[in-house]
DNA sequence: ATAAAAAGTAAGTAATCACTCACAAAATTG
DNA sequence: CAATTTTGTGAGTGATTACTTACTTTTTAT
């Protein structure tokens, strides 16, 4: 068996275009598969929802393996560029005089990116929490190496400066990025009906809670 | 329509005991939804597994769905007490001198909880992530109150040590949560595969992180 | 204008799903 | 021991599943 995704991105590439319908029953797809999971949505479901005969889902994508897959992987695509050229062009640590900004910065961009992309995003998470095989294929091609570089660049940044504590790269990133994720995992997830107010609240909080912890500065 | 739980219950103190057969059909059925997800089991499959009729699943559980309450309800109602009692009788803030070694007594204690209960963790968070009129319903059965009390206490008393940032207690707990939720997460649904020892070492990392954030002490 | 290719579909397919039923075996009760 | 209840099951049920096939319509290329 060949690999799933080289096999989704090379059919990717042969599809000159995408069609009107295509387009509808992949936003029908995303929109069903984000509110009641993959396992739980069926072809003729995605089918009546996108006003498309069941059979035009499989003469586009042959199965509906495949169509789960003509919805990620896109995005992850995406992601990558996003993750990397948007992060790293447009928050650049030599535009933020202290940590705290640039920090700010990054998780308003984040937060952004994946309001706008709030049903892959929930998509993605869930599918992967459930297959192995997915997480295998799929998470190799998100190349952090970049962003890493990055992140690592301004860490070093911000100790030469005093700001931050002079712990091990690796070990900033895993906390912050725990962190932020539990944060992201709670607001695009588990608890996605709050308010505006109260998300720019929060995000204020727990950039406090990540520069300073819990304990009083005695 | 009634609420499932309390017909679950009720259910529950009803049947005397559970019969050999049942025992091995909860067993298989915990494994299985843990690993494939609710969605992606078929009744035939843990009747297989658990080398019994499926008709007989049918004959103690009624539905696939009562079946997964039977699975998952016991384990919040055992949570609760659990984390109740166990926590608030074993994790005393009295017996700790400082909030860093009540939070590590308090982390260790939880994360052999879970680490025991690995699997019905697994199936909980996993399928409260899809269905909604699940997490409405379970959700409100753990009552929090009495373990909040007992925390917003403990963080009163290291607080008044000055040990803790005089930060209101609801924000100081969210950031807490959040943070070793996050932690949980990862060790226990995401990156299930690491050793011992690198859980102990990031345990410790997390601790600290908690305590006093990223910021260098300048 | 016409041939070829691509897009779209109605009406299937076999397989699997959760679940039922009639009945037998085993355990419990009087 | 006999009557009754509980536990267990083989053989189904209709519904739904992902997917196919044979065919028509639309688009594209020449």
């Amino acid at each position: 068996m060949t690999n799933i995704l080289d096999t989704i991105i090379a059919q990717a590439k042969l599809s000159k275009k995408e069609t009107v319908k295509q387009q509808r029953i992949v936003e029908s797809a995303i929109a069903l598969f984000a509110e009641k999971g993959y396992a739980n949505t069926s072809t003729s479901e995605i089918a009546r929802a996108s006003g498309v005969a069941e059979a035009t889902i499989f003469r586009h994508y042959g199965t509906k393996d495949n169509l789960l897959l003509s919805v990620i992987v896109p995005f992850l695509k995406e992601f990558n560029p996003l993750l990397m050229q948007d992060v790293i062009q447009t928050v650049k640590p030599e535009d933020h005089e202290t940590f705290e900004d640039f920090l700010t910065a990054l998780l308003r961009n984040r937060a952004a990116f994946l309001q706008e992309n709030k049903e892959i995003f929930q998509i993605v998470v869930k599918e992967l929490l459930y297959r192995e095989e997915l997480r295998k294929d799929l998470l190799p091609h998100i190349q952090l190496d970049l962003v890493l570089k990055h992140m690592y660049k301004a860490l070093d940044r911000y100790k030469a400066s005093g700001e931050l504590a002079d712990l091990p790269n690796e070990m900033l990133m895993r906390m912050i990025f725990t962190c932020i994720g539990g944060y992201f995992a709670t607001r695009f997830i588990l608890l996605p009906e709050r308010s505006e107010a109260q998300y720019e609240q929060e995000l204020k909080m727990l950039l406090r809670f990540i520069l300073d912890g819990v304990r009083g500065k005695g």
